[in-house]
DNA sequence: TATGAATGAGACTTCATTCAT
DNA sequence: TATGAATGAAGTCTCATTCAT
């Protein structure tokens, strides 16, 4: 890789990742995304975002992986591991805390991009059936209470997911995620585990 | 009311319920919504849909409030009565049932047409806080496990509504609703209940 | 003529007139013309207003001709009459006076609602035009000063028609017209007549 | 400035000074402005023209403003100057020859673009209400003739500005403009001054 | 004849995309 | 390669006019 090359290649990196940022925020702000308004906040011209984006859907579809891929990246490591179920369990959650940004990040991204239909069929593969195999295997190993494994995925990701948006909406703030963490994980035990199974 | 008016009032909720069914259905393909688009499939013209609805807004307003109004009556009469607090539960499940194709419909609608901080909101206090209360009560009278009730209601709307998304997912397609419905039963009981309240 | 017809060409003048009262209204306002709000106004359905008029230009038409008939009329009676041309300007100064409300309705009119091109000639062919003839009359009988009498036919319709435009603009209010009238007059006489002919 | 600052500022001139012309060339023809046929006359598409005004009422602004800046700048000027109040009658003449085009089309742009209250209120703001300042300044100094200054104002704009209206209707067109403003100067003169006061 | 719902041409405006510089 | 002016398709909305009842 020769000199320019190189530079070509930092720039690409530099104005994609400002992109990202970007994008991101004006989701998070609820502004509509044109070009225009990515290409100024962006300190570029319009005609440099076409560039480097063959359009604005090629555009969004790169902010979706840089958002996607580090989740989807440590979920897959999760359920490939050689660990107990319930220990995958585990890692998830902290999972979906170490990424307590990218999570609902994420998900305003697909509502607001994507069509619904897309956005359930993202959740369901990275999140949604993983979950599922992970409970199918508890439960074949005799650790996990006998249910179905949809409603317990479903409960799980439930459990996990939803109160990070009910946040804002308690009567008495929560400020230490730590303790909400373990109020998670301890209600998971109780709801996923057989008895015999649990530590507490 | 005379006749003419009569009649009025008819072609009034005919077009108006034809104009919720189209936009329902739009949203479900995943098309986007434009008032060309809205009017040529409900058979009318464009300036039809003005003499009916002020401008888009308040069509879509109209087609929200449509979708939403059973689900918030229904919910707010079992939220109300005056029933053990895992009756209240039980009830919940069973309107979500009856609305099975109302309910990813209205989330999907608010998802697609509002902004994400909106489709938070109406969640939160259509149905989460309701159901925060609920936990809060049977903790209180000693029914419902120790637990933070926010998790809680988080894990109950995770658990009934989640498993709708994932009915097409299934590897085996499940038929019968009931089945399903009595599985989210069961396993609600085992999360939420003390032992000794469990009736099995 | 038959009773019906009698009946219908009485509704005809009825509804007419009320067409006429309602545009003048809504342009004193400054409220834009539109037939539904014409009909509305008329307490009649747009439908009866097609029945009454081929168009908006027609109806529009119709109202121009009833503001300006009078005008029209209460002018070349004046300008036809036999009496010394003094005379006849004293007589327009009436005459505006007389219909000081239709005036600037007449002017607002053919202002909001036709060409400006259209604008000055109706008021060339109404008012200028005959105001030159007489100034003509009254310098060739050498008791109007010599000018150029478009010049003073502009002078004439400035001096009278310009001051209820700024009558709300005064510093202190002017409630009596009469004094206003004759201060006009007097002002005319010194502007027009030859010093010998002055009456003070 | 750089060189492409330089030439988007001559372009922007250049298309905007194209809008002024195109726009008062359609209300002087009295066809309706709407930005289809602004942009199709300028020989741009409907986008530019939004890049250049936010939107329609901006774009009438901007022609109101190249309209009326001129003028009132002229009378301002003149109206300030420390010069007998004559002198200034005379300047105002000036004035309105010197703008012999533009002070029909301004007033032409107002009644067709404005409401017909806005079109008074400038001209009073304008050039009525000044000249009723001149008239007055002019009585208490003793060399105007007493009389209501408002109608002594309505006379001179009268005079002044009403003949160009008439020009193409005169029986036998005028040529010389210079002529028709002496015509209107020596009439000012025996109308406005006392007689000890006249020159001729 | 009266009604007013339906129509659709046409107005204003936005914004993704192109292309000359 | 960077720029940003120009473009025009597509969207929202208004309103004069028609026509079935």
């Amino acid at each position: 890789m020769n000199l320019p090359t190189k530079r070509k290649e930092m720039m690409n990196r530099l104005l994609k990742g400002q992109v990202v940022k970007t994008v991101l925020a004006m989701i998070q702000e609820g502004t509509s995304i044109t070009m225009d308004q990515v290409a100024a906040r962006c300190g570029v011209s319009k005609g440099t975002l076409y560039n480097y984006f063959k359009n604005k859907k090629d555009l969004l579809n790169y902010v979706h992986e840089a958002v996607i891929t580090p989740i989807k990246k440590g979920s897959s490591k999760i359920f490939k591991k050689n660990i107990p179920p319930m220990e995958k369990i585990y890692a998830f959650v902290g999972n979906v805390f170490d990424f307590q940004r990218e999570y609902p990040l994420y998900f305003k991204f697909i509502q607001s991009q994507r069509s619904a239909a897309d956005a359930v069929t993202e959740r369901m593969d990275v999140v949604i059936i993983p979950l599922v195999n992970v409970c199918r295997e508890g439960m074949r190993q005799g650790q996990f209470m006998d249910a179905d494994p949809y409603v317990m995925a479903a409960m799980i990701f439930g459990s996990v997911v939803g109160p990070f948006e009910s946040l804002t909406y308690r009567d008495e703030p929560l400020q230490d995620l730590e303790k909400l963490k373990q109020e998670i994980v301890r209600f998971l035990d109780k709801c996923i585990l057989k008895e015999q199974e649990r530590s507490s």
